[in-house]
RNA sequence: GCGGGAAUAGUGUAGUGGUUAUCACAGGGGCUUCCCAAGCCCUUAACCCGGGUUCAAAUCCCGGUUUCCGCACCA
């Protein structure tokens, strides 16, 4: 059964999301700016979760980490490519303002030239007549758009990172003596990446500053297997063709529909994160990326992509990047980045957004309940918070007792809440539209037996006298065998 | 960036020139021996920013910002 979209889900998100703290448009107080939000109290819990299990998924691999900085100087930008293909020559129309890449229009009439400068962009313009797509007129004017945000530091220049990835090639000599001088090599950095967005919109999805996880592979060069994906896990792929394969990942490797079985291990890889993060399996595919879309650097790519509201979006891209890079940094620098003499590894290379895997997270997860209410049903190690202390009320020591237990767990499991404000019933629906698992709630049993009651978020299923000692009878709380009893639900 | 809507408490909203600026939910305090947003009382809290028109502007006009829908863009 495949995933039937839901209008106006997104909105819905939003509005959850800024009620609750988990994220908001950012600076609002001077009016907002478009592409920024602040992640809130709930969002960055989740935040850190996500980046927790990425991290576990690569590492369990044999990834290592680093962390690289923001700001890239231009050689290095250049080195890869991005200079050339970030900052574009546009043309405006000076009758209806329309903007569009010089590039595009120079192909639309059937000139293949890239300009270079404005001043070579200019003389194009007045060597031919060259009209307006949207409204005829002839295009007049010529400007330099950046799609990187470029800072100055005495005489270099500098511009904000519009990937991870350049922060580990250029470390690749440290990184391959670090691992002994072996491949395969993986390393992943999580970060900040920033583009230039023309239009910034959907809240978390298109931001110009936003949060990635990558991962650079390199791997011996073709031909050697060292990963291959185990099959596990069916797929749906969408290939360059526009043709549909239902399989899982080692099928498609055979039938050629993936190239290499390694590219094929690391999307087996991202869809069981992505899978284990959350994310409905029902509502994802792969998607190949057509020759004519493909990045500067990519000879295969294939997106994994969310189904929301309808259209599809990309989550997750694995990239087969070649030797590009190191060929690039190794001309550009002269160093020599080669590995057993005069090889150079080739990389595949998962590129994570981490806020539209966090929004695809929200999304699978809300649900209501017949009373209309809302029910964030997050798996329980996602949840910001794991567990929350309710007194039935306040009175006759219930919130004094409860607070106790609650100082107790919290010392134990720090991502604990305590609640006594309005009636239990309140705030049993409070915790659920945070999605936090499991209510403990204190009561007079409590104060009687030493016995509390545990309310599960899905079901609102209650385990009643549990002795109070055995919520500390396990360092993890979400391991505790007594939340058996809920079973799957 | 373009075109068209829109912008009022934390959230969602009412309000077409003169209102103590509406209502609900959420928040805080209290009452109710209270297990799934019950009820009652009290309380906190808002007209996006800047100009203009007018005796008077949340309301009309202009500019900006943000946002939504289309188009373009998404390397």
């Amino acid at each position: 059964m495949r995933y039937v979209s839901k209008q106006g889900e997104l909105e819905e998100l939003m509005e959850i999301a800024k009620r609750r703290g988990f994220f908001w448009p950012s600076f609002s107080i001077y009016g907002g700016f478009s592409g920024l939000n602040d992640y809130g109290p709930l969002g960055s819990l989740l935040k850190n979760r996500v980046y927790e299990k990425w991290k576990r998924a690569f590492a369990s691999v044999g990834g290592i980490e680093i962390d690289t900085p923001n700001l890239t100087p231009e050689v290095v930008l250049k080195a890869s490519g991005h200079i050339d293909k970030f900052l574009d020559i546009a043309a405006e129309c000076g009758s209806c303002k329309n903007r569009f890449k010089l590039e595009n229009i120079l192909s639309d009439a059937g000139y293949e030239i890239v300009p270079e400068s404005v001043e070579e962009g200019e003389k194009l313009l007045s060597d031919h007549i060259l009209k307006c797509p949207r409204c005829g007129a002839r295009l007049d004017k010529v400007f330099e758009f950046h799609l990187m945000f470029k800072t100055e530091s005495g005489s270099e220049s500098y511009f904000l990172r519009p990937e991870t990835a350049q922060g580990i090639f250029v470390n690749f000599k440290l990184l391959l003596n670090y691992n002994k001088g072996k491949l395969p090599l993986i390393v992943y950095q999580q970060g900040k990446g920033y583009r230039n967005e023309i239009a910034p919109r959907q809240g978390l999805i298109r931001q110009r500053e936003f949060n990635m996880a990558e991962a650079e592979v390199f791997l011996p060069e073709e031909g050697s297997e060292v990963f291959a994906p185990s099959g596990n896990r069916e797929a749906q792929l969408f290939d360059k063709y526009g043709k549909t394969h239902t399989m899982d990942l080692s099928q498609a490797v055979e039938k050629s529909v993936i190239k290499s079985a390694e590219h094929a291990f690391f999307m087996e890889l991202i869809l069981s994160f992505a899978v284990d993060v959350g994310i409905d399996e029902t509502r994802l595919r792969f998607r190949q990326h057509r020759d004519d879309e493909l990045a500067h650097y990519s000879s295969e790519c294939w997106d994994l992509e969310f189904n929301m509201e309808g259209s599809w979006l990309e989550i997750t891209g694995i990239s087969d990047r070649g030797t590009y890079d190191l060929t690039r940094h190794m001309e550009k620098s002269g160093e020599n980045l080669a590995y057993e003499g005069n090889q150079i590894a080739r990389v595949i290379e998962p590129a994570t957004g981490v806020d539209r895997v966090i929004v695809s997270i929200l999304l699978s997860s809300m649900s209501k309940r017949d009373s209309g209410y809302n029910v964030m049903k997050l798996p329980a190690p996602m949840a910001p918070y794991r567990i929350a202390v309710l007194p039935l009320q306040k009175k006759d020591g219930l919130s004094e007792k409860a607070q106790e237990i609650f100082k107790r767990l919290r010392s134990m499991e720090p991502y604990t809440v305590y609640d006594e404000s309005g009636t239990i019933g309140r705030r049993y629906a409070r915790q659920d539209e945070i999605g936090t698992p499991y209510c403990i709630t204190v009561d007079y049993e409590t104060m009687e037996k030493n016995m509390v009651t545990i309310r599960e978020r899905n079901s609102t299923g209650q385990i009643k006298n549990i002795d109070v000692e055995l919520l500390f009878s396990h360092p993890d709380f979400l391991s505790n065998p007594i939340l058996d009893q809920f079973g799957s639900q």
